[in-house]
RNA sequence: GAGCGCGUAGCUCAGGUGGUAGAGCAUCUGACUUUUAAUCAGGAGGUCAUGGGUUCGAAUCCCAUCGCGCUCACCA
């Protein structure tokens, strides 16, 4: 059997999720015998990309990624990103600049909005433009598609009518699913205001399918205005557009949060009304903050998309996003760690892996087929991956944000690392550094010597100032081991090789050097530590302690905000 | 009212298509005492929420129950 043979056949079995929806499509495409499959993204008018859109085309990548391979590329695929542009502003957004200018044409189409940062040719425009920018920089493979345009060239006429035709099984559907009230006014159809340009909610007094119109009445004016459905004079209402448009294109494939469930199940039997399949489908979960509660834009809670890369790499959230997507996650800032070492981890062991079970590693459907190979350090004759809980916890016994002393670590455990050889390496270390400080350091407490301890850290200090700055990591680790041994407190006797006269060292010693000078319970072996971190460095930072800046500072910075470390 | 998810070690969670319960942290023991936590070795800890069903065999598949949580029912 030749490895192409079994590859294909371990795709064809392959259990990961992506390949479940894949071999959905494919029985789909299999059953009308067409050569092009189309996916599809959509975006809200209130616009903005934010983390769920990241996982939205992340996800449908992933399967689309997964049914070319599964089809030896023989079909043609498509992923179209369309945005709701032509949808009527309903609220002026708090995060933009001259609010008042946007306020007057409140109830337009976002693409007959002004720009109110000014760079665009309407409101729609920016926010398109800032849509594309996101996913392009992700390297993602999309179709960009503008409902305005859509709509404008008549590319939805025939779909429109179609639905014109169809109204009555339209509002069939859809007047169950409201309460009577809302039922009562429910049109499928917005016409676009021919003299205010506002997108009209408003109940329709008659349709007239042949034409292609319909009539209703200005409820201000009262004034009665017949428009067609078609030539982008008028749009359709949230589920009847979505079941248009993938009638329209011919969707196959396109995902949805749980909160759509309804509006998935509506839009199908529209679609099916106007004499369409609707779509395969993937109803994804919601992402939860810390306390279990949904994730929302005007809440602020959860995480943003410009956090987690503050901290870790997109390929991590691309993990957290292949994850058991249909279940409910917490997305918070602690599942970073967490995350990027499982990432390393799969990373790590996808070369050795057998092509059946690569095809189930995540890293396979993160890096479409390719995950590049592991960066590891040679130490003693074998290779490490270095993580980024390792690399927390280096910077946190460090005490530094600055990446060149997590670099001196590394060198040495592994002299003949750097930036340039191990360039994602690097990155992790920028990341480490990040989530020290807006993370682990806050969550350091620091403690005042008592009298004793004062004793045995001026002399300390006065030690080290007689010792070159050049001094090695053993002869400083010995010396430390001389000031303590005369000092009743540190003094241990049980210790392996004490005598009465020479007194072993125990750990006290140093847990006070850890708790005062670091603010840490444990921490690295501290001649190494001062090796590095610098003789005259130490002994400022000893003189500090035993100023009480160490407290104080540390008071200052991190008592009024701490938790949600964001600079 | 409708729908969805979750329940596995003290904690956080992994556990395609059924085949003797796993990891990290925590904990305990031991090794090493001019020594360490970027070390090594080992241990303990679970009726996999509960009850049924299918099966030679169920944490896994099916049904029911309990508990927790979320979403939708205005708009998108």
């Amino acid at each position: 059997m030749s490895p192409a043979v079994s590859l294909s056949s371990a795709v064809r079995e392959a259990g990961a999720w992506p390949f479940v929806e894949a071999r959905k499509i494919l029985a789909r495409i299999e059953r009308t015998g067409q050569k092009e499959v189309l996916f599809e993204t959509g975006y809200g008018p209130s616009g903005l990309p934010h983390i769920g859109t990241f996982g939205e085309v992340a996800r449908t990548s992933m399967v689309r990624h997964a049914f070319a391979v599964l089809t030896g590329e023989a079909i043609k695929t498509r992923l179209i990103a369309f945005s709701d542009d032509m949808d009527g502003l309903r609220k002026v957004p708090e995060n933009i600049p001259n609010r008042e200018l946007v306020a007057a044409h409140l109830g337009k189409p976002l693409t007959q909005i002004p720009d109110p940062f000014g760079t665009h040719a309407s409101f729609g425009a920016h926010n398109n433009a800032r849509l594309r920018s996101f996913l392009d920089q992700f390297g993602f493979d999309y179709e960009f598609a503008s409902a305005t345009d859509y709509y404008k060239s008549g590319r939805f006429d025939a779909a429109l009518l179609r639905m014109l035709a169809r109204y009555d099984d339209v509002m069939a559907i859809m007047l169950p699913s409201f309460r009577q009230e809302r039922a009562a006014t429910y049109s499928p159809f917005l016409p676009i205001h021919p003299l205010t340009g506002i997108v009209m909610q408003v109940p329709l007094e008659d349709i007239d399918a042949g034409a292609g119109t319909i009539a209703w009445r200005d409820p201000k004016t009262q004034e009665r205005f017949i428009t067609p459905v078609t030539g982008g004079h008028c749009k359709l209402q949230w589920k009847p557009d979505w079941a248009m448009r993938w009638y329209a294109l011919g969707v196959d494939y396109e995902m949805a949060g749980k909160d759509l469930i309804d509006s998935v199940k509506l839009s199908g039997e529209i679609v099916r009304a106007l004499g369409g399949t609707p779509p395969e489908g993937f109803i994804y979960e919601l992402f939860l903050d810390e306390k279990g509660q949904k994730i929302s834009k005007s809440i602020g809670n959860g995480l943003t998309i410009e956090e987690w890369l503050t901290y870790a790499s997109p390929e991590s959230l691309s993990l957290f996003m292949y994850q058991k997507p249909t279940a409910a996650k917490r997305l918070f800032f602690d599942v970073i760690p967490r995350t990027v070492d499982d990432y390393l981890t799969f990373l790590d062991a996808y070369p050795r892996q057998e092509p059946k079970e690569q095809l189930g590693n995540p890293v396979w459907h993160i890096h479409a087929g390719e995950p590049p190979p592991p960066e590891v350090l040679r130490h003693a004759g074998r290779g490490t991956e270095i993580s980024f809980g390792m690399l927390l916890n280096l910077a946190a016994v460090a005490n530094s944000e600055d990446p060149q002393v997590l670099w001196g670590f590394l060198r040495r455990y592994a002299p003949d690392v750097s930036p340039q050889s191990h360039p994602r390496l690097d990155r992790l270390v920028s990341y480490a550094v990040r989530y020290f400080r807006d993370f682990v350091r806050p969550n350091k407490t620091y403690r005042l010597p008592d009298e004793t301890e004062r004793a045995a850290l001026v002399q300390l200090s006065d030690m080290l100032a007689d010792m070159p700055e050049s001094a090695s990591p053993e002869d400083i680790q010995s010396a430390l081991y001389d000031i303590a041994r005369p000092i009743p407190r540190y003094q241990d006797f049980g210790a392996k090789g004490a005598t009465p006269e020479r007194p072993g060292v125990s750990n006290e010693w140093f847990n006070m050097l850890y708790q005062v000078l670091l603010g840490e319970s444990r921490g690295p072996r501290f001649g190494s530590f001062i090796a590095l971190y610098g003789i005259a460095e130490t002994r400022q930072l000893i003189a500090d302690a035993l100023a009480g800046d160490l407290v104080r500072r540390h008071a200052e910075e991190h008592a009024p905000q701490a938790g949600r470390g964001r600079a």
